[in-house]
DNA sequence: GTTCATATTTAACGAACGTTAGATATACGA
DNA sequence: TCGTATATCTAACGTTCGTTAAATATGAAC
């Protein structure tokens, strides 16, 4: 195709189909996304998908992999600083919370200048019904989850387990609509709100989780169960 | 086709498209889903789905308005009964909230035994990028969002009107991801939490969000905007 | 019984899809 | 210099896609 890409023996090619793929996957989804619109983006010839990722849904796993391999990393590490050191102070609830959103604002701010790519990826993850690409993403948090789930409970010792299950899920469903639909947030608030604003974001929704967090449980929850 | 359906001039055929698109678009998002199936589930040829919706894009927009519009006439009066008439109290807050979430839960309590077909259909609305899509929400929800908006507004005089949109943000955010993914909440919780349980749900939810609303501004916050 | 709008059919168009076979170019070790 | 593994190409396979043309069946009006 290009013939300067015989040359190419430099390892770029492989990056270059994942970036390319990863931007088509963001907005188009991944079933609509043609392989052949993601060759032409890359410049280089369909067989070359092939050869490096062996099918679509190869490429997929790829793409999924190189974007939130790093950020399960960083939120392990987080985690490993937040456990409490005998000794010391256990960390605020407002540390745990920034802990674990201010990683995806992160993510999410670092390619604003791309487009908001990896951004809309996360949308098309949480959206997509797919099996393979839910029991993906499942397995890919569970650990993490189960880790900020616990530190939360340490917390709020007094809130029913399904009560915290519950709010935990609200928090990541507020973030994941915030980050996957923010063009329409901008619109619908006439500009006011721009989650791409991560300054302005995560003190926001921080405060706000907070406070939801700390709510008494509602009447008729069940107490705390018996182990 | 089917010989019988010759004798069909009961105007249930077009009924029977837009039920048969409503799924196949719930569970394959609206781009990856072919007319050809939803013809085929609907037992009719693919002509018929032009003659009665002209195009593809026709088809999507009458399975939305089929579903939408009932949801949005519910807003209305409930927002209609809301306006604080004069002499009586304004409504409690918990009164505002439960107006705008429960008609969305029972939209998605009724088709339950459906599969949750509306719900994915909410999802893949939220989640489609699709200009023309996005435009037909956005135009859909504006007149019961602002109505909402100013009864919180009225609640919360105190509150920066860019903390309310954010907050309100907030709700609809998690709202949306509760129902979009519905089967995954309760794989991650081992069943604890199901977001098709409204009885449950609805007060968790209130509750949570009164405590997100009410919470006092975060620093750095600019103070009511002058007008 | 003829007319005519409504409803539905069969058949096909061109385009795009995921995938593969087979040939060719490149770069390094012998 | 000659293989040989790596990397990339052109070309094509069969399938599905959205859409349309043209014909036919249906049921009510006259």
């Amino acid at each position: 195709m290009n013939p300067r890409a015989h040359t190419a023996r430099d390892g770029r090619t492989r990056e270059r189909i994942l970036t390319a793929a990863e931007q088509i996957f963001a907005d188009r989804g991944f079933e609509p996304a043609s392989i052949r619109a993601i060759a032409r983006r890359a410049r280089v010839s369909l067989p070359v998908l092939y050869y490096y990722f062996g099918s679509k849904t190869g490429l997929i796993r790829a793409v999924l992999e190189r974007r939130f391999g790093p950020l399960r990393t960083e939120h392990q590490q987080a985690l490993a600083r937040l456990q409490p050191s005998p000794g010391s102070p256990p960390p605020e609830l407002e540390t745990i919370l920034e802990a674990m959103i201010r990683p995806v604002l992160r993510l999410a701010e670092a390619d604003a200048r791309q487009g908001s790519v990896v951004m809309h990826l996360i949308g098309r993850v949480i959206a997509d019904p797919t099996p393979a690409i839910q029991d993906w993403f499942q397995e890919h948090i569970r650990n993490v989850r189960q880790g900020f789930l616990e530190l939360l409970a340490r917390h709020l010792p007094q809130l029913p387990r399904a009560v915290l299950l519950w709010r935990y899920e609200f928090i990541w469903g507020a973030l994941a609509f915030m980050l996957c639909n923010r063009s329409w947030v901008v619109r619908k608030t006439d500009g006011v709100c721009d989650p791409l604003d991560t300054g302005t974001l995560l003190p926001q929704f921080v405060q706000y989780c907070v406070a939801g967090l700390t709510a008494p449980a509602p009447r008729g929850s069940r107490a705390r169960p018996r182990p």
